[in-house]
DNA sequence: CGTAATCTTAAGCAAACATTAAGTATAGAA
DNA sequence: TTCTATACTTAATGTTTGCTTAAGATTACG
């Protein structure tokens, strides 16, 4: 689980990236708006921390730049600002958790769990007869397990957690591989390949669609 | 969408029952805890607003309850019961917020909304009977889905994003195309053949009309 | 009724995708 | 550490799809 800090002082960055790395996510930090944002818009992150009032950009507009391309990374202000008006605000600028300095990092870390747990809910997802277990990390289909790669795996959830959307190459490449803007050399269709044919997927099983000059789709049929 | 208020206060019940009503939710109540548990275990609701001191059993144990059967149902807490520990323990317990009495109904309104907001949201277009989701990237006239082409569907969004205006060949080219005052070899009218025959237009749904010498519009009839 | 614009059709061609295989990196075992 | 097995990436080839062009047919408009 990766988490991007956007905060500027030094102090409460070190006391945040050494508390959250003790808990196991990785952390990315940012000590200015403009930096952060276009980290957001190079890498994929699983939360996002951010503080109101941070140099170039602040908190707030940063917050609706990011929303514009992804609604769906949770953002948490983390800030001394705390009128009713401005929270509001924030919340409204498409955060998704809103806390008030001073806090305990016991509050923060809580907070942030709660926006893992919700993500998938019991831990599996489905498409069709296809199930995954993400904390076993295994795929069945018809209960049957079969055996996937790291990136097999990675790309097939990606694309069942994105159901019923039209996932673009560029985006597969951001968020499955962490590449931009690169020259595409395939990859994406080899894997596509690979566990197509390990899903043994027949005509009347064509979960994963392909949408040409676009990218792919799962849906259940 | 669907919330469940539970809280005894009856002052505060008829205060929130009210004001979310007139934002459009859909509101049940239940005054102690074991009516809530029996609600919760014979519906489906899309959101539970939960007050910490109830009586019979108290919120903290309710929201428990809930979670074992239900972990996905998000779980406001709504008390005056504001030490940090507190706090935690209703995170601890699988609530997904905690907004502290005494709240501004505004800030209520958007910690709901929060909740709401990543819900499906698929973007679609419509010009007449026809329908496009941009997200699925699919056509459907009177439910039916129709296939087309990247060309083509690039083409019919561009019409139908410009509704009721005229779009110039040139423009269409420029746009659509991104080719810039070339000779024109045709393309244009080949791919519009193509819609109109896929969408199999009838007279009378004269969705995409021709202006000789100029070029076409979209329009709803 | 003639001309210019648009519609329709079909064939060649280019781009996108699928598939395979070979080269490169990485992780785990000895 | 080095070796080996496994997975990842790149590149080359084959296949399919659909874009483009151009030419003939049709329609709209003076």
């Amino acid at each position: 689980m990766h988490i991007l800090i956007v905060e500027d002082e030094l102090g409460i960055v070190q006391f945040l990236e050494q508390g959250l790395r003790e808990e196991g996510y990785k952390i990315t930090t940012a000590n200015d708006g403009s930096k952060a944002f276009e980290l957001t818009q190079n890498h994929k992150f699983d939360l996002i921390l951010l503080d109101w009032m941070i140099p170039k950009i602040n908190g707030l507009d940063l917050c609706k730049a990011i929303r514009i391309k992804d609604q769906k990374t949770p953002i948490i202000f983390l800030t001394a600002k705390d009128t009713v008006q401005e929270t509001i605000e924030g919340l409204k600028a498409g955060a998704n958790d809103y806390i008030k300095k001073p806090f305990s990092f016991e509050e923060l870390v809580e907070r942030v769990k709660i926006h893992f747990r919700n993500r998938g809910g019991s831990e599996t997802l489905s498409l069709g007869t296809i199930k995954i277990d993400l904390s076993k990390h295994i795929v069945l289909k018809n209960d049957e397990e079969i055996a996937l790669t790291q990136r097999e795996f990675e790309l097939l959830t990606y694309l069942i957690q994105n159901k019923g959307k039209v996932c673009t190459r560029n985006q597969i490449l951001k968020d499955v591989w962490d590449i931009n803007f690169e020259y595409d050399t395939g990859v994406i269709d080899v894997f596509m390949n690979a566990i197509r044919k390990k899903l043994k997927l027949k005509i009347e099983e064509d979960y994963i669609k392909t949408i040409r000059s676009v990218g792919y789709i799962a849906n259940d049929l």
